[in-house]
DNA sequence: CGGTATCCCAGGCGATACTG
DNA sequence: CAGTATCGCCTGGGATACCG
């Protein structure tokens, strides 16, 4: 039994670094924040449309964004059930602020991409 | 000997979504990037500002953001030898960007937070 | 000081099967 | 349709030891 004293908690001082990265950083999060963009999606249209996302991870996701008011959960008595997920006006302004993010990477991809070649070939002599 | 016929690429149609979180969504990335914005650090030095972070990570993630162009890693001959780490003009652009993200987080952390609580309260009723 | 090399383990994720 | 449950692999990262 081991007791690793404590590990350093990250969060202290309720750090918004961390608490953002936490709703942004993972491999999907993002890429279904955008998709609601357009308006309430249904569960597997958003996993039509996020190819290699899988049920468990989406519904994973999903429930976290929806605990962290990003989106809404909103089910219909159909047969079968349909469920609609839809951003809150506090996603929204998410994805509103990370769109700044997205240009910036759009506009500095190539510089990127250029930095790794030139790193690369350094590398390799 | 598997052969997993293609898995999704992510980055297909170089997303630049996906390029930019590949830059800042891991533990770490963010605060080394926040940390030298006051100016050039060394390698002993972040690791002491960035409590919990190991050698190991340090290092990996330094080495990434210098093939990114982000960072550049500067050494002088004393002895023992010094490594300064400091922001390019590239990586600084980024962090003047993050920070309307650090911005909403800072604004929004409680709404957050009280959004959590109020679905743990309804879950566990 | 500023790393690299090695070992090792937890947990994140995909695959699969099942359900209201 | 919209999930949950279970299993098992794999890899990211901590711990430790060593090096120029």
């Amino acid at each position: 039994m081991t007791m690793p004293e404590q590990p350093y908690n990250v969060y202290e001082d309720r750090c918004p670094t961390r608490l953002v990265l936490d709703r942004l950083a993972d491999k999907w999060a993002l890429l279904i924040l955008d998709r609601l963009r357009g308006g309430p999606l249904r569960f597997n249209h958003i996993r039509r449309e996020i190819k290699g996302i899988s049920q468990k991870v989406l519904s994973q996701t999903l429930r976290k964004q929806e605990r962290d008011g990003l989106i809404t959960r909103t089910i219909f008595p159909t047969v079968p059930v349909t469920v609609e997920y839809a951003l809150t006006p506090l996603g929204r302004t998410l994805t509103e602020t990370v769109s700044a993010l997205t240009h910036w990477a759009e506009k500095n991809m190539d510089a990127i991409l250029a930095a790794q070649r030139t790193y690369d070939e350094r590398d390799a002599s």
